[in-house]
Formats: structure tokens, C-alpha cells, sequence
DNA sequence: GTCTATAATCCGATAGAC
DNA sequence: GTCTATCGGATTATAGAC
């Protein structure tokens, strides 16, 4: 196996296990193990622990701004694009319900063991951020963007914690409901912002 | 010193270095060199890690508890009790903007580490829901009080988990006002439910 | 109740053969 | 590129002197 294919493994799997176990839980011998690898040959790919979980953030912040950006190809209106947001909860429920937010507990984490790489990954939130700030002010709420979409990612957060802690599988139906009805009553300062959503 | 002091001494410090640290990464010699034990003595105390953690818990069971006992004969109306709760971001913002919610983050860390104390680590998460849910009640909302309860617990982690990502010392201010103008509109259902509450 | 000494294990990381 | 063997250090935990 070539050397590209076998560093996008081991990221995989890293990526996988950072989130199922915890950055620091996940040993070297965990993620080589789980790739197949030697424990010896794991360092001809990458040299230190820090290294794969730079690897794994780049990764992540590449593959939300590529879903991000699919998403506002796809989705005619602004509010059909946060719809998609708000219902990454109900997609992912069953992973989120085990191991909360990938995004959130990993800066959780970091944050308390103050690692270097602790502004980094936080990445996809600035991502989220930005491009739900351009919904809303494609919304027509250009003065509040910013704070209308750190409300929406704050929702998100508290649900995926606490979802996590209680194991209650309706509580993710009903705030994600609530999530929704809040969107539809933020009225548009322009009227004719979101004519492309249907009804 | 007597052995009880002693107790209570590396369950405060395990307490807080679980917070700032982590669950996984304090180990013994962090516990016993910041009370200024020996390894070894250590044992005398707890035989083993889990044992701490129980200990840590319940006592954040019992503080939390009294907390909200006190809560309740002090303030006079659910609204302003309600209002304690939510102003628990304003009055330790500096600890949860550097490592966030304690009972949040371990709950977090736990459910990773499929670990036998994760459910126990949610206490004080019920006894908020409990407590938040008895306001609602008295409120006026008694079929709903539970959903409302779970609702401002979930801002509340929501708000600690970006409040440590983003560093942002205006966004908690922002979402605490939004969460006490949310607690507001909520009209009880009885009329004179609140008639205690100032203005 | 407190200490030193130490066992057994696992960690991240390296060296070197193939 | 992959392997085995191994180092130095940290970890949980125990035994036993004082």
C-alpha cells in the first residue's frame, strides 16, 4: 500500500477514535492497531501524537467548508440552508447521543489540557458560524448575522451535551422542533429576502 | 491532621483538578502533590481512582443540592429563582470560559470512556431539572414544566461550550439576557402564578 | 496515618534490520 | 514502507518500615 493511502487511514481512524474516545484516551497503539499497523511503522507517517490530530482537524475543517458549500449550492433559500443545519442533530442523533459533538467536546477537551492545538479546533465552528451569518443576512438580518448564528450554534451545543447525558431520545425531537419554530418567527427585515422557500 | 481532613482534602482538590484538567489526565500524583501527600498515604484514603470520582460526585450532588434549597427559601418567586440558575454563567464566567461547565465536561469525558460512574456524573444535571421543573410548575406550566426545564439547561450548556471555545466575554451577556427576555415571554398559565415577583 | 521503595503496566518515541 | 526490539518515563497500585 502506498504512503498517501496509509496516512489517510491512520486520519481516518484517528479521527474516528478522537471522537469515540477522547484525544487523549486514544493511545498510538489504539489507532495502529485499528489501521493494521505496526506500532514501529506508525512513525514513518507521522512523528508525534500532536501531528495526527493537526491532521484530523485540517480534515474536518475541509470536509465541513465541502458540505457547507454543497449545502448553499443545493438549498434555494437561506432558511432552507439553516433547515439543514438545525437537522444535523436528527441525522447524526444515534453518534451524538453516545459521544456528543465531535467539534465540541474535542475543544472541551483541549481546552483543559491547554494544547497548543486549542484555537485550531474550533475551526468548524468558525466555519459554521460564518456561513450561517451569511443565511441570516441573506435573511435580511445583516445587523444581528453574527449573533443569530452563534444562538443557532449554542442550541446545537447545549442539545448534543445534554442528549449525551441523558440518553433521552425524544428531548433531540422536540428541540430541534423548537430550533425551527424560532427560525420561522425570525421575521426578515425585507420581505422579499426568502420568496424562494416554499410556503 | 486526622484522616477525615484529610478525605475532605483530596476530594476538594480532586474535585477542582478534574475540572480544570480532566478526569483521564489528573492522575494520583497530581491529587496528592497539590494536597502535599505521598503516593504512597495516598492509598490510605481511596484504593483507587473511581473511588475519588464517587466521592467528587456526591459531594457535587450535595453542594448542588443545598444550593438550590437555599435558592428557593431565599428567593420569593419561581421567576426569580429561575433567573438564579440562568445568572450562574454571569458569576463564574471566568471559570467556564477556560474550561467550561464541571458537570457538563464530565459527563462528556465519561460517556467516551464508557465509564460505570457516567450516569452517576448526570446528578446534578436532575437535580437542576427537577428543581428548574418545580419553578415551572409553580409558574403555572405544569405540562410543560419538565420540557422548559430541560430547555434552559440546554442553553446553559450550550453557552458554556462556545463561551470556551470562542473566548468571547460579550457572548455570555448576550445569551443571558436573550435567555431571561425568553423567560419572561413565558406567560404563565395561571394569572397570579408569579404575583410575587417584582414589577 | 504517613512515609519510602518498588512492582507491573502502558505511554510516546527511536533505532535498525529487512 | 514495514517490521521487531527497546528506551525512558509516567501511570496505577502494593508492601512494608516507622
Amino acid at each position: 500500500m502506498g504512503a498517501r493511502e496509509t496516512r489517510q487511514q491512520i486520519v481516518d481512524v484517528a479521527d474516528r477514535l478522537f471522537y469515540e474516545q477522547g484525544f487523549e484516551t486514544t493511545s498510538f497503539a489504539d489507532i495502529a492497531a485499528s489501521v493494521g499497523l505496526s506500532r514501529g511503522n506508525f512513525y514513518y507517517h507521522f512523528k508525534t501524537k500532536d501531528e495526527i490530530l493537526d491532521a484530523v482537524i485540517v480534515q474536518r475543517v475541509a470536509n465541513t467548508r465541502s458540505m457547507l458549500m454543497a449545502w448553499e449550492q443545493e438549498a434555494v433559500s437561506p432558511t432552507e440552508c439553516i433547515r439543514r443545519f438545525i437537522r444535523i442533530l436528527i441525522a447524526n442523533r444515534p453518534k451524538i447521543m453516545a459521544y456528543g459533538c465531535p467539534v465540541g467536546t474535542l475543544c472541551n477537551e483541549l481546552a483543559k489540557l491547554k494544547h497548543v492545538a486549542k484555537d485550531d479546533a474550533t475551526g468548524p465552528f468558525a466555519l459554521f458560524r460564518d456561513w450561517l451569518g451569511r443565511q441570516f443576512v441573506r435573511l435580511g438580518r445583516k445587523k444581528d448575522a453574527d449573533a443569530l448564528a452563534l444562538h443557532l450554534l449554542m442550541r446545537s451545543q447545549g442539545i448534543a451535551t445534554l442528549a449525551t447525558a441523558f440518553g433521552d431520545v425524544d428531548f433531540i425531537d422536540r428541540e430541534v422542533a423548537d430550533m425551527e419554530a424560532w427560525l420561522h418567527s425570525q421575521r426578515p427585515a425585507s420581505p422579499n429576502a426568502d420568496s424562494l422557500q416554499p410556503a
